[in-house]
DNA sequence: GCCATTTGACCGTT
DNA sequence: AACGGTCAAATGGC
């Protein structure tokens, strides 16, 4: 991380103290428009509004949805650590655009990932990693004698109902176990797929990818693919009120809640990154240090950097499920 | 020893 | 053929 020459052209107020102060207003605003979004949606009695795959959503929810992620985006701009340093570029060089430059934090990102454990394995021993050269069961040589489990589930992959979501963190509270990694193409991060924990027991079909944002790597897309279907979807009650709104859960949060540790820790976040809320908080403050923030955020700074959005074209009856969507 | 993660191969889709 | 999603053996942590 390179140190931030802070420039004194603006006279006796610097960098960091606008940028607090940008903060703090920004953070503001994204209290009102959420507040607004409650608003309307007390007032028209309807399912909260939200964009689930190009269903009937309202004007009014869509322009909030719109103000909403601007905030969240604008906070998220602010806050990734590249953004001081390139802020002042543009700055200095009349330049009037605000761009999120590559640096080394972003290019050392990718080699942490994943990478790291597959060195360590190679190095010391010959491998003997036989994994995947077994013969996978293909679905084509069993067209003709599917089950109907097997070919419900067929179908269902092809209408499966989807919704993303960017956060700063990829823990969701909700307990996933990771069954495979790729690297995309034309992206800088891998992509992770997670599915419910509850997949074999419960038959819970829910699943999850996350991929860091390549222009801004301190947040994740998350999208998520299926409802959960279990009984226990939640990792650890205790921290339901971490980082994300109740209200912004797209899972119905199970009466009968286990404690358990799904992640003990998180390979998919660079320097093993903490992913818990409060550490998170703390992780990223202290990355900000070098612009010399004096008073740590609350909150509320965070609450603004969630937003959801779907991603693909269907409609699903929310009100069914009982449940409410941020977006 | 158990269990979660890693990761290369396999497979379907485009 | 390329790409993305999934599988499952290998591996490591507890």
């Amino acid at each position: 991380m390179s140190s931030i020459v802070i420039c004194g052209s603006e006279g006796n107020i610097g960098f960091s103290e606008k940028r607090e102060r940008l903060m703090n207003k920004l953070v503001e605003g994204h209290k009102h428009a959420t507040e607004l979004k409650l608003l309307l949606q007390n007032q028209n009695q309807n399912p909260p509004a939200t964009i689930h795959h190009g269903g009937g959503s309202s004007a009014e929810a869509l322009l909030i949805t719109k103000i909403l992620r601007s905030f969240a985006e604008t906070l998220s701009v602010l806050d990734s650590p590249s953004s001081s340093a390139s802020f002042f570029l543009n700055e200095n060089n009349s330049g009037s655009q605000l761009v999120i430059a590559a640096n080394s934090t972003n290019n050392d990102l990718r080699s942490e990932e994943g990478s790291s454990e597959s060195s360590k394995r190679f190095s010391s021993s010959v491998p003997k990693d036989r994994r995947g050269t077994y013969k996978r069961r293909s679905l084509s040589n069993l067209i003709f004698d599917l089950t109907l489990p097997e070919y419900t589930e067929l179908m269902r992959r092809k209408t499966e109902e989807t919704w993303s979501n960017v956060s700063p963190t990829t823990e969701d509270n909700l307990a996933w176990r990771k069954y495979g990694q790729k690297d995309i193409l034309n992206s800088k991060f891998p992509r992770s797929y997670y599915r419910c924990t509850r997949k074999y027991d419960q038959g819970c079909k829910a699943t999850k990818q996350v991929q860091r944002i390549q222009d801004n790597p301190v947040l994740y897309q998350i999208t998520y693919i299926g409802r959960h279907t279990c009984k226990e979807t939640l990792k650890a009650p205790q921290m339901t009120a971490y980082l994300l709104n109740p209200q912004d859960h797209h899972q119905t949060p199970p009466t009968n809640a286990i404690i358990k540790q799904e992640y003990p820790k998180q390979e998919d976040t660079p320097s093993g990154e903490i992913i818990i809320a409060e550490k998170l908080d703390a992780n990223l403050w202290s990355e900000l240090k070098d612009i010399e923030i004096t008073n740590p955020p609350t909150y509320a700074n965070f609450s603004a950097f969630s937003y959801h959005f779907c991603t693909t074209g269907f409609h699903f009856d929310d009100h069914h499920h009982g449940e409410s969507h941020m977006l």
